[in-house]
DNA sequence: GCGACAG
DNA sequence: ATCTTGTCGC
């Protein structure tokens, strides 16, 4: 369960840089999926409140997408948004939630970019080598790379590849029909093909597939608190 | 040097 | 990301 830190957080931006060059070696392409039976979206959004990173994860059960776990970590604020060095700021606290998960999922969707990065390193690869679980990014927005907004069709289900220095490096995907696109592409031990299906086979008619929608909506109620943990992995039962 | 730039 | 009410389109 527990896994072993892969690396430091707090890190200078040069030496942030040179250590996504270096894992990013580590990514992999090809499927390394067994049937997949539970999806988990993260997310994270800042609670003004407590002036704290609030990240969210939601477990969701396959194909069904009923939710059968919510979980919230809250830490201070580590690091300004920096394009190229978003998972310094969000994947810290993703993984404080991810934590509380009983439930070990299949396949996580996150709120960013998988390899579509400059140095393929977004933050859905990086928690993917973190968590070692195949990962896909999902991002509202580009990063990097260029498509052909003439040839993507309208309809929901419609793509056309995201190309960064002569490489495929993810899909413009239209998850909902005459409303922007997605920007999908791999993280780690999944494929562009495979990740483009499971984005789809998550969606219920809203532009986000259900995982990354539920963890923003979650990421962002700051009303919502943590329930009591249930019996189950807690040392001290009541007397 | 200039423009782009996940959340 | 966040600021924020109504408004336009399917
Ligand atoms: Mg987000």
């Amino acid at each position: 369960m527990p896994r072993p830190p892969l690396h430091e957080w707090n890190l200078k931006t040069e030496a942030a840089i040179a250590l996504q060059n270096e894992l990013a070696q580590h990514i992999v392409l090809e499927d390394h999926l067994g049937e997949v039976h539970y999806v988990a979206g993260v997310d994270m959004a800042i609670n003004e409140e407590h002036e704290a990173a609030r990240a969210a994860v939601v477990l969701l059960s396959y194909p069904d997408l009923e939710i059968v776990e919510r979980h919230i970590y809250e830490e201070p604020i580590r690091m300004p948004y920096v394009p190229g060095l978003l998972s310094f700021r969000e994947a810290p606290s993703v993984i404080g939630a991810f934590e509380q998960l009983r439930q070990r999922p299949d396949l996580v969707m996150v709120d960013g970019q998988g390899i579509a990065h400059p140095r393929r390193l977004g933050i859905a690869a990086h928690l993917g080598l973190w968590l070692e679980i195949p990962t896909i990014g999902c991002a509202k927005s580009l990063l990097t790379g260029k498509y052909n907004k003439e040839e993507l069709g309208e309809e929901a289900g419609s793509w056309v590849p995201l190309i960064h220095r002569k490489e495929t490096i993810g899909a413009v995907v239209r998850t909902r029909t005459r409303v922007n696109p997605l920007f999908i592409s791999p993280g780690h031990l999944i494929s562009l093909e495979t990740s483009i299906r499971y984005v789809l086979a998550c969606g219920k008619g809203y532009r986000l597939p259900e995982p990354t929608r539920q963890a923003d909506k979650l990421s962002k109620d700051n009303d919502w608190v943590e329930p009591p943990a249930e019996q189950g992995q807690q040392m001290k039962l009541w007397p």
